[in-house]
Formats: C-alpha cells, sequence, structure tokens
DNA sequence: GTGAAAGCGCTAACAT
DNA sequence: ATGTTAGCGCTTTCAC
C-alpha cells in the first residue's frame, strides 16, 4: 500500500465515477460484476477502484439489494471440536465465496427467541448454516423458517419432519469401521460407550457396530452398552459401571474420543492395561487422542470439510442455484494407534 | 430469484406509525430509546411495536446511523481452547448489550489484506476484538487503525508501541503459583517447558516462575530450560529432549496443558512415573487435564471472564464511555490434582 | 413533544 | 453500453 492506505476520506462510487468520467452507475455495474459494461470501462473503473482504495458501504449495498452476503452461524458449543473445526471449515469456504459469518449463538437463553430469527428478521443475514448439537425445542421456529423458503444448511443436525440440507458424516460406515477394527482384532466382546440416544449420530453409529457384529455372527448384548454424555467425565463413568456391572468384555468402542479418554482412566484406576487387557477405540481423532494413554485408535472424521461443504451447500441455495434438500455423506478413516490389540482368553474383570 | 418467498414481516415503522396514529418519527425516537416522546405516545407504540413484532432492519439503521452494532472478531485459531473460551464469553456480553459478532478470521492468508481492514472499511463492524495468539507481520495495520481513533481491544495481544486496551490473565502471578505448588513439595530442579518465545504470556509465565525460585533461593538453569509451540507433539518433544540432554530434574511445569499432556507421554514412554518420579503442572486447565495421566494439576484461567470484559471495554470505548486505553489482569487460581508429589531424592533419569 | 423534509450510499428498473 | 430516475428503511436536522 502506498499512500492510499489512510482511511480517513469518505469515498463513495460518485468519487469513483466523476474520476472515470462515467455515471455513478456504472461503476455500481463494476462493482456488482454485471455484463453489460464495455471491457475498457470496466478496467478504467477497476483501476481508480483499486487507486483509491475504495470499499463500498455494505449497509447501503444491503438496503438496496435486500442481500448481505453474510450467513448467519448457529451454534451452542464453541468448546466443542467437531463445530469448531466445522466453523472454521465453512468460514474459510464463506470467504472464498465473498460472504462472512455472524454469530447467532445460542447458549444460555434456550427459552428466549432463538438468535437465527433476530438474524433473519433483522435482516442480518442471506442464511443459516446451523451447526447444534442437537434437536432443541427451538425445532419449531426451524419449521416456520423452512416454510419460509428461508435458506438453511445443517451439519450433523437433523430435524424431524423437515427437508433440510444436511451435510453429515457417514457415521454407520464409521461405526463399522471402529467395531471392524476391534473384530479383526479378534475380539467377539465389545462394549459400547455411547452419546446422548437423541443424537441421529449415536444411532448410527451403533448400527454400523451392529452390522460389524452381525458379520461376524455375534449375537449383541444389551448389557455391554453404557451410555455417556459426550465428556470426559461420562465416558470415565460408563467404564466404571460397565466394570462394575460385572459383565465380560475384551474392547470397548466410545462414541467419541472424550469418553474413550475418560474409558481410558477408568480402566487405568481398575489396574487394566489397554491394549493388554481391554482394547479401546474412540471417535473423532481430536488432538487429545494422539497423547492418551495409550495413543488412541480412532475414527477421524473430514470436519472442516463438512465446515466447507455446508458453506458451499448454503450459498448455493441463497444464490439460486440447487434447490432440492437433500444430504450428504462424508466418509470416515481409521486412525490407528495403541489402543487396539489382540484380544485375550480371559475376560478381565474389575473384582 | 431462489429468495423471492413472500416473507410475512414486510414491516417498515411507517406500519408501525399509522397503527400508532403518530408520525414515523416518533417510531424511530421510540426505536432509538429517545428522551424527548411523550411516556404515554412510547407506551402505545411500545405495545404496538411488539404487538406486531416488528424489527427494525438493520442496514437501514446503519446506514442512515453510520452505526452497525456489530463488533469483528479476529482470531486466527478456533481450535485453540483459550480462544474459544474467549469468544464464548465476549459473545454472551455483547448480545446483553444488543451487539453482535461478525467472524474476521485471518487464518490462511496472513499476507492477504488483513479482515480487520475490510471489515471496518465496508462499515460492518463498530469496534474490533483481536483474539490473536500472537503478534503477526499485520501489526502495522493495527498501528495505523489505532491512529485512526479505531475501538480495538485485545486479549492477551500486546503490540509493541501501541496503547491498545488488553485484558489479560496474570501469568505472572500464574507461573509464580504453578512453581510454589512443587516447590512446596521439595522440588528443587524444575524443568520448563515454553511456548513460543514471541509471546508475553511466555515470559511472564517464565518470570513467575522466576521469582518463586529466587524466593526459596534457588539459582535457575539454563539446561531446564525447553521451547515448545503450544501443541501436544512440542511437549512431548521438549520433555524427550529435556529427558535426553541427561540434565537432572524432578518436575516440569509446561506452560500449557497440551504441552503437559505429551509431557506426560514423554515420560511414560521413558519408564518414569508421575509424580512419583517427576512431578509436573499445565496451564489452562482444559477439559482434558483432568483426564490425563494422571490427572494433571494445573492453572486455571478465567477464559470466558476475559472474553466477557473484553466485549464490555470494547463497547464502552465505541459508546464513547472510558476513553483510556489500558490493560486489565485478571487471576489465575491453582487446579490440584494428582500430577505433583513430594520430590524424591535421586534425580530420575532416562538412561 | 411531534411532524416535515432531507438524505445515508447504493441497486434497480427504466430509458437511451 | 451507458445515463436517468426512483427508491431501499431508517436517522437526523430542523421546524412548529
Amino acid at each position: 500500500m502506498g499512500g492510499n492506505s489512510s482511511r480517513k476520506r469518505k469515498l463513495t462510487i460518485l468519487h469513483v465515477a466523476r474520476e472515470a468520467g462515467v455515471s455513478y452507475q456504472t461503476v455500481s455495474r463494476v462493482l456488482n460484476d454485471r455484463p453489460d459494461v464495455a471491457p475498457a470501462t470496466r478496467d478504467r473503473v477497476q483501476a481508480i477502484i483499486s487507486r483509491l482504495g475504495f470499499q463500498p458501504n455494505a449497509s447501503a449495498r444491503s438496503l438496496a439489494s435486500k442481500r448481505t452476503h453474510t450467513l448467519g452461524l448457529i451454534t451452542a458449543d464453541f468448546s466443542d471440536y467437531f463445530f469448531t473445526q466445522v466453523i472454521v471449515g465453512a468460514e474459510l469456504e464463506a470467504r472464498a465465496h465473498g460472504y462472512r459469518f455472524m454469530l447467532g449463538s445460542t447458549e444460555r437463553n434456550p427459552q428466549d427467541e432463538p438468535a437465527y430469527l433476530h438474524l433473519l428478521a433483522e435482516r442480518h443475514v442471506d442464511g443459516i448454516l446451523l451447526a447444534q448439537p442437537g434437536a432443541h425445542s427451538e425445532s419449531q421456529v426451524l419449521h416456520e423458517l423452512l416454510n419460509e423458503g428461508v435458506p438453511v444448511v445443517t451439519t450433523a443436525y437433523y430435524l424431524a419432519g423437515a427437508s433440510l440440507t444436511v451435510v453429515d458424516i457417514d457415521n454407520i460406515d464409521g461405526g463399522y469401521q471402529a467395531a471392524k477394527c476391534l473384530l479383526d482384532y479378534g475380539h467377539r466382546e465389545i462394549a459400547v460407550i455411547t452419546g446422548p440416544a437423541s443424537w441421529k449420530s449415536v444411532s448410527d453409529r451403533a448400527a454400523g457396530y451392529l452390522r460389524a457384529l452381525h458379520e461376524s455372527g455375534i449375537e449383541p448384548r444389551a448389557e455391554l452398552y453404557a451410555a455417556g454424555d459426550w465428556s470426559y467425565q461420562s465416558g470415565y463413568e460408563a467404564a466404571q459401571a460397565l466394570l462394575e456391572h460385572g459383565c465380560s468384555f475384551t474392547a470397548i468402542f466410545a462414541q467419541n474420543d472424550q469418553m474413550a479418554i475418560g474409558a481410558l482412566r477408568a480402566l487405568r484406576e481398575a489396574g487394566l492395561r489397554v491394549p493388554r487387557d481391554v482394547s479401546v477405540v474412540g471417535y473423532d481423532d481430536i488432538p487429545a487422542a494422539a497423547y492418551a494413554d495409550p495413543p488412541l485408535t480412532t475414527i477421524r472424521q473430514p470436519m472442516r470439510e463438512a465446515g466447507a461443504l455446508a458453506a458451499r451447500l448454503l450459498i448455493d441455495a441463497i444464490e439460486g442455484r440447487s434447490a432440492q434438500p437433500h444430504d450428504v455423506l462424508l466418509r470416515t478413516e481409521l486412525a490407528h494407534r495403541e489402543s487396539c490389540g489382540k484380544a485375550r482368553k480371559v475376560t478381565p474383570r474389575k473384582q
């Protein structure tokens, strides 16, 4: 930047127009990449714009065009690794298309009028990306939005009875891969620590697990199920419950890494060695997974890709491409580390 | 035209005004809480507004008032726990004051014209919250912004030669607490795994550590320093380097939890037990800390509070209160868990 | 205390 | 291909 970097001037398209010797409407056309401008004119205006460092006023554009080039990002949980990665991916993609994100966190006042309603009602955003951990009571509001034709894309968030565009991970296959890995090591008694029952990913991962068992001719056992809430603590407690229950198992499939790491601690405290006594597979491949004790074998999800795709589909919908709501499924892959090993004959137990 | 769905709310202040039997300017006054409206009129208009569910158009307001009630959030790393927590706190606080956040991530194109310049130049935001991990080359741009009087508040981000409003954690005291904890257990040879040298928090935490050593009459030793980059991996490698170097130590103070957990793994692989052979203290109290092996003693930082405070100070500056840039320091506290124990006589070593 | 008039900076029909 | 004429919905003077 030369001497034009100070931003004090209040340039408008009129200044640009005068400088270029055209009317200001022509500048507007150039700004909006309209086809009906002579190449020479376009170049000249373009040159003036960059020489002056002119930036069109976003509010004025929105007011006149009813488009904000802003996307609403609704998420309740920035602490969740999955969602932060999704957001990073989405932000990158959106920026590449000239869109920005506006935060509309719903944390703390679930009973309050949902944030996305406000974002829309104030005509602040052109569409909404829902990166929500689970279905809430506000689903009715969502239904209304959809009925009004408001572009909404979600990641891993399904709504009963609604045809949303959802970008998701193939959790059935992911669950299958997790179980398969364990089965290949000879495990036949594989416990599962699930997430909250209302999540689709929970039932999907369980379904994949069941399919793998079925393929190996193993009958699922209800007592090998323990429910968690995704937190470290819940994985810890679930594993303890599994151990105290006295059921026999030689492996655990935890539906996310946090719970897997919590389970690892419970196993450790019970005097069991991983993977010698019990093998463990997680899900997510969070950064901590590789530094767990032992390093955790887990299912890696393409989170950033999911975010990027969601952003693109949202923008497509806003801009009138791709009318149909539809689901996209992304594949997972196994990250093989040291928490899995050969099954032993005898079932380890706490007492 | 995809979004041509007739949205029922096409209300403007004119509708409200007619309904209330006043001119639309009066409605505007009510909307903006102006004093020069008769209480009765105000109540009547207010009632109509809520009955109609009227929402003023944000773009029109911004265009006319030059205020957006939007804050720019600049961060390069959503994966960083500290910053995500700061953001959550800031978002909550901002919303309570009627402000929203717009994302202006700088990830990926550091050489590109910084995101915050755009946010400002397009008059998208009223002020900027910088939640940046460290000083970048764009500091020159920041200087310009400050010179122009643009409200900017940062968290834990200092800029040489600039008088910024910074909300930070008292890392000197935090480092002191970490070292003191170890010293109280009788440790005299305490290694340090630092973050990147350019970070102020790194030197602050080290300064606190040194002060604690000094109080105990211990001479610091250069060979007990190892540098990391905050990642698990770097903590792992730093601990390995420390061990291979052959210097004697009975404790490690890692300047964040990720590196502490990485170090834990290195220690484990070297056949050392924590805390029997080596004690470890981390910093941050990330969720994984309590589930490390062993559960990690660490320094807890009030991250959300820092975010909330930063947002408030930013809004104060925007609204003309509190002119002076100044620093705020928040206190840390020790989260005592199991990775620290009594120092042993003999120094453990790898070989 | 309230209303009238005048834009904010831009896009969007219409013209030509 | 370019200029003309209207607004977008609101905040602000400024009257009264």
